[in-house]
DNA sequence: TGGGTTTGATTGAACGTTCATTCGAACGCC
DNA sequence: GGCGTTCGAATGAACGTTCAATCAAACCCA
């Protein structure tokens, strides 16, 4: 009966989990959370619960709430650079390269909807570092040369490279954000007009 | 030496505001650390602060924290949807009723930043009530009367109407975000340049 | 191989802080 | 004088974070 101000055992503890294992638990319960409730709407201790760990465990492998949102924010961001990466086709035509990009970034959201959602459906301004902003202008500095390219041979409209690449960008989130809400359904027939209609956005005028 | 729990006197109050003022000024700073912090990542006290009042001021104005971010939600999407139906001229022709409600946004947007990038930046789901989310689809239910009919003329892309709309609603909003991140400068040619791509979105191939 | 030792992952109560909200006193105006 | 308005300290819940205690596994030397 000692009424000392330390914990009791209760359960079965101590065994350490597969290497980079726990981690990523705790990195897939954080994504579901911020994604329902933002960064600041979300508990560390609601973060532990979905994750089915104590609370202290996170302070294990993260030093603070915002270092997790930053890894989170960076392992998908590197995530889906990578994949629209490997897509890319160099040699090919620049119609053929936006229909490889574009599909790439509509298949990572759909196979990951929480974690596209979480990078582009949040305002992350407030908790993100400056290593993590960096990322994102990475991977428009790529698509960038991908348009000036191809605006200098007159297959894509005259006019600032990041105000088109923002407009396609833009009209896919917000496409994405309408399937999810269940606006429409993303079928391969839709998936094949938006994907002109962006091309469209973009393509040299018809005159 | 009155060592009573209670406050003592320090500066001048009482004082009324006009009507309907004060509740103005307190959806304005809200509006202002909404947009900095988002909603859970803004105290009320900070709000109170960034208004030049006491906190218990804006508990005589709204019930909650969350009443006053509802209310604030609807005053300034009430703002723009008066805003673009007020510009619509329902007697032209489609291409023209389109670049009507587009620099009718985009004028919102330039006029209004704070508000714009509060209504279509933020993910709201965790904390708008049910009437504040009906009037989004107010809205949206506007626009696609206009699509579906120029659809059916053939002037339009066939396909979801939703879909063509929630391109051109995401293009237009992520052009307003890289705009305000300094990506490119929104100058009258940029405007007719995004303009005439957002149409090309949505116009019917040129074959 | 076996018994003692070290390692480090895990726990959850506790801590100090900050949050949204309350409330009684103070104030100006009718 | 009383009513509507304003104030800001008080309140208790909830927050992010800490940490001593715990135990399973890995390790070590016989």
């Amino acid at each position: 009966m000692s009424a000392t101000k330390t914990n009791q055992p209760t359960a079965s503890r101590g065994r350490p989990a597969a290497s980079g294992e726990r981690r990523d638990e705790i990195l897939a319960a954080a994504l579901t959370c911020f994604v329902a409730d933002g960064f600041h709407g979300t508990a560390v201790p609601q973060v532990a619960k979905q994750a089915g760990i104590a609370t202290g465990t996170i302070y294990h492998y993260f030093p603070s709430k915002e270092a997790m949102v930053n890894a989170l924010y960076r392992k998908w961001k590197e995530a889906i650079g990578r994949r629209v990466f490997t897509a890319f086709p160099p040699a090919a035509h620049v119609r053929e390269q936006f229909r490889a990009v574009w599909h790439e970034m509509v298949d990572f959201a759909l196979a990951e909807p929480d974690a596209f959602a979480f990078l582009e459906l949040h305002n992350h301004r407030s908790y993100l570092d400056a290593e993590s902003l960096a990322m994102e202008n990475r991977l428009k500095d790529f698509a960038a040369l991908m348009v000036q390219t191809a605006q200098k041979r007159g297959e894509i409209k005259a006019g600032p490279t990041s105000l088109l690449m923002e407009l396609v960008f833009g009209a896919v989130t917000g496409m994405m954000r309408a399937h999810w809400d269940g606006r429409f359904e993303l079928t391969a027939d839709t998936r094949r007009v938006a994907e002109q209609a962006c091309w469209d956005t973009i393509a040299a005028s018809p005159g």
